[in-house]
DNA sequence: CGACAGCTTATTGTATACAAATACCATTCG
DNA sequence: CGAATGGTATTTGTATACAATAAGCTGTCG
């Protein structure tokens, strides 16, 4: 996309991701203009793409906030995410090309590098687990359902899911990708689409897990 | 909203939906901007919406095109929201007021005089009908859910569904609303999940019935 | 005859100035 | 003392001018 746009899109992104906008912090387009050096206009557009995809929140008088959502909404998105990626997963089972299976299973032995190292490497696990997952949506071959995921996949909260991996989980998730592969290598849809749910489902319930002492049970404002 | 804004998008939505602008037809903003006797600045940011609702698509040099959907497109949508509808369902068995159901029973009982009358008031379907899954979607109190669906319930095409409705279709809807207030009443969530899932897919052979003859098979750009 | 380079035109992206709306605060009146 | 009202400051919305980019065309060269 355009220059300035997009740098302010990646920018407020990573502020809000990095928690230097806390949730529920109001936002003002002026100052975001300044931080990232451009002008309100760029600035306004990135708004409008992060409050698409659930970043950011604005009230009846279009003041925007950065979203703060609480643990039942988190599961929310967990049990969405589920159902989606495992229909993706039961698509992709009926269209995924040798290509496509041969870069998963590339994707999941660079994880299992990375978690069978001395030292696990925790970014080259969520950088290969991304690309694994985005390749499984690939293979799905559905604009509309790539959409909705990206509402769904990259809530802040959801991000840090993974660095609160344990290596019993870590360990599974790779496991899981496995049992994905051979469902696709006999194109079973439906067994796909099991694997995909309890992946995502086990992921949640490690992020509960890790949280569960967490107090982030407030939000900025009502909706109808 | 904001006025401009708001008015450009209606009047470009509609301008969509009535087929005035037809599927695959390039979108200049200056254009429209005139139609819609505003500026082009919230004339972008009705473009930037409708995008994010699928109606109109982008090119990898930025330009706006009305989306055309495929039938196979379309039938992927009324899969997405039978799934999405039916999760709805099953959260709003658990949640619903006795108002919102009131009002559901409401909603139906006029659905029920307007396909019983000598002639079907058509509109007043719609109209019911259109209420009738909001309040679904209100009770089961998602706005993540709210929102994909708005991506999927509206698109030009399935708009036009429901006036392809005959009158065995017609019977067929207001009686599986009524099994579904049925499954409300006993908070059976599974059930309610059950008869959406029915409710869609009729809707969507009762399009792909209709629809058997047309020639829709084109799509104006590719995507990765 | 085909293709490619360079120019021209059309279209979108960005900045800025100004208008409108909203929130905030102080003051006054009951 | 509290609530309401008014004015001021802050913030967002819109228009417009200009910059950047991409498309289309034409003329030339292989």
């Amino acid at each position: 996309m355009s220059r300035a746009s997009d740098r302010a899109y990646d920018h407020i992104r990573n502020l809000i991701l990095s928690g230097e906008l806390s949730p529920g912090e109001q936002i003002r387009e002026e100052a975001l203009a300044e931080l990232c050096g451009v002008s309100r206009t760029p600035v306004r557009d990135a708004l409008r793409r992060l409050e698409a995809e659930l970043f950011i929140r604005r009230n009846e008088s279009q003041r925007s906030f950065v979203a703060d959502w609480s643990l039942d909404d988190l599961e929310e998105a967990f049990q969405l995410r589920a159902m989606l990626e495992a229909y993706g997963a039961r698509r992709a089972a009926k269209r995924i090309s040798w290509d496509q299976l041969a870069r998963l299973r590339s994707h999941n032995d660079a994880i299992r590098q990375a978690i069978t190292a001395s030292t696990p490497d925790i970014p080259k696990f969520l950088d290969h687990n991304r690309q694994f997952h985005a390749i499984v949506l690939e293979a799905a071959g559905s604009e509309r359902l790539s959409g909705m995921l990206a509402q769904v996949i990259e809530q802040p909260v959801v991000l840090r899911t993974a660095r609160q991996y344990d290596m019993e989980n870590l360990k599974r998730s790779h496991h899981e990708h496995d049992e994905l592969l051979i469902a696709f290598d006999n194109r079973d849809g439906e067994w796909a689409a099991a694997v995909m749910t309890g992946h995502i489902r086990r992921a949640f319930h490690a992020y509960a897990a890790a949280h569960s002492g967490d107090t982030e049970i407030h939000r900025t404002d009502e909706a109808a």
